[in-house]
DNA sequence: ACTTATAACGAAATCGGTTTCAATGAGGTG
DNA sequence: CACCTCATTGAAACCGATTTCGTTATAAGT
């Protein structure tokens, strides 16, 4: 195995310096409490030698990491990367660094993370994981937050789970409907299909129900052959499309559960030789091809930065024993791009 | 700050147990110095009273840990995140699991990454750094690499540094090179550009060489003016474009040191009315929107299977304590996308 | 019956830092 | 000169696991 050995300690430094190891870890820490010169002398004699400290000894002594554990899917995924690397950027600030995990949205595999973490006793826990997004987690999912909870802070990003009282961050998907519904009426379309997801998802569901609504609000026709749930993938988004082109009447505008399953709609006109200008676009998500994409993509920005800025917020707010919110709701954003055009 | 306290610890248990710590310490280890009904009774006191063992401790008396260190300039690039996810998942079936710090590039961040991994006592570095790019490093560049390899096992992945010998895996960008002229030339391409990159670093470097290699080869004329190194940004690109555009004599395919200045470039021409079917656009990396963006690119990939098995089997060997190959060079692949037709 | 092997367990040392508490000496004060 | 303050320093305890080495009891071998 790769085993570390032979190390150099703080004892050999207070050795060689004549100093006893107590001084050296006040050079270590910072501490004011050494004279100038034996600290430059210790400084001196570390470089010398080449000394590392070893943060598992002082992590045991001070009970304390500044490590941050961040629990996603799957961080290929540019909504979780995008989200990923500005926490990063802006923990870092604060002296903390992050632990990513990749879930790839499996329960048992968040279980071993969570346990992983709690071994480690990060600082706390930012949760992107699958269960927090399903509408009916089961009890040992939920107990198991629980648990953990007990002895972690526990951030849950975009997810909730009932009965668990922790931080909460969550941009608010109902309202990305609601600007995406306005903007598609104010172009003059009247007959709107809503594809991708998957029933029990809480995120999906959420969409789902303020779709209704909005339709409702403008007095439009629900059509149910127009709602078409194949789930989350630029593959998912083709089958539905597929499916879609089907129904013998069609709608003018069509609104994607996220950017992906557009990026596969768009595709599947394509195959089928469809102008993509038939219909317009709308995604969720605006995540970063959707800028590139031909036709680029009219969609929902989470408003990264803020959500990023909150959720490291909870964490300085951790850090200095403060209290602070419990919750918050992130206002989205439509970005407009040349998906969606008048009817 | 952020501290865990009253911790249950191996003797709360063992006192409990009435047993001693050193057959709880055992059971963690699944250790078969134990009675079957010691071991369960043991475990059911650990569940009862949620005992979670301290990772720290356990580093500590063990000098080891099952982690890697993963160092790449920024995650948000598909091309860094597909190599990450493949990794990770196949050190996590050999029992690591992964610590990645983005570098965005930046020396100084290097530097402080790979000391916070030694302090951390990391089994190994994978390090996709950016001063393995310049073709010049500096001396403290490398003097930094080489003292920390005195402690940890470093392996370059696609980079180089002269006079350090450390384990080095790398795709073949100039095979890339060739198998694209290749292709242009079959399709009847005779004026062809190279767009992007920057002089100095490695990978540009290397893969002008390859290019002019290759027109020689084919008896085709080198315009110094269709060389426009620009940089790796989808601006990059755009910007290369325009000033391509500029001139009164154009080439008919246009080669991209890299995926995302292709998409610039593409974008540009939208822009200008230019329709995109003008050139054949090839790319290098064959990230995942190149697939969905529109005309999908033609262009290489790095085998991302075989070269994140190579990276896991540097690994392994460190694990067993096997020497191994100091050095690898994998193939790439030439992936014919929609951005390519006959001249 | 006596030695020996084996299974199961425990005492104590150990890893490498941090922190508490006490000690020392120099300088200031009345 | 006695007393006090303040700046430096060190001895020793401590964090919570693992591991070495020795002990005990039981089974097996001769």
């Amino acid at each position: 195995m790769i085993k570390h050995k032979k190390n150099i300690t703080i004892y050999d430094i207070a050795k060689k310096a004549n100093v006893s190891p107590t001084t050296v870890s006040r050079v270590l820490t910072g501490s004011p409490l050494v004279k100038e010169s034996t600290r430059q002398l210790v400084r001196n004699i570390m470089d010398e030698v080449d000394f590392t400290p070893n943060e598992a000894a002082r992590n045991l002594i001070t009970k304390q990491t500044n490590t941050i554990g961040f629990i996603l899917p799957d961080i290929t995924n540019p909504f979780f990367s995008q989200v990923y690397i500005e926490v990063e950027r802006k923990a870092l600030e604060l002296g903390f660094n992050i632990l990513l995990r990749n879930s790839m949205g499996r329960s048992e595999v968040e279980s071993q993370y969570l346990k992983e973490f709690t071994e480690k006793r990060v600082a706390c826990i930012v949760f992107m994981g699958g269960r927090i997004n399903k509408s009916n987690p089961s009890d040992q999912e939920v107990n198991e937050i629980l648990e953990v909870m007990n002895k972690v802070p526990i951030i849950m990003v975009n997810g909730k789970m009932k009965g668990v009282n922790c931080y909460r961050i969550r941009t608010n998907e109902e309202m990305g409907i609601d600007l995406i519904i306005d903007h598609l009426i104010e172009l003059g379309h009247k007959e709107i299909a809503l594809i991708g997801g998957i029933k029990g998802i809480t995120s999906t569901d959420c969409k789902t129900v303020a779709f209704k609504r909005a339709m409702k609000k403008y007095n439009l026709k629900f059509i149910q052959d127009w709602v078409i749930p194949t789930g989350f993938s630029i593959e998912d988004g083709k089958a539905a499309m597929k499916q879609l082109l089907q129904n013998k009447q069609l709608p003018t505008a069509i609104l994607g559960i996220n950017d992906l399953v557009i990026y596969g709609a768009i595709r599947e006109c394509r195959e089928q030789k469809i102008p993509t200008s038939t219909f317009s676009f709308t995604g969720f998500d605006d995540i970063f091809p959707s800028d590139i994409v031909h036709p680029s993509l009219t969609t929902i920005n989470h408003n990264y930065d803020i959500l990023t800025s909150e959720i490291v917020k909870v964490i300085q707010n951790l850090k200095d024993g403060k209290v602070g919110i419990k919750g918050k709701i992130i206002d989205t954003k439509l970005v407009i791009r040349e998906s969606t055009r008048k009817v």
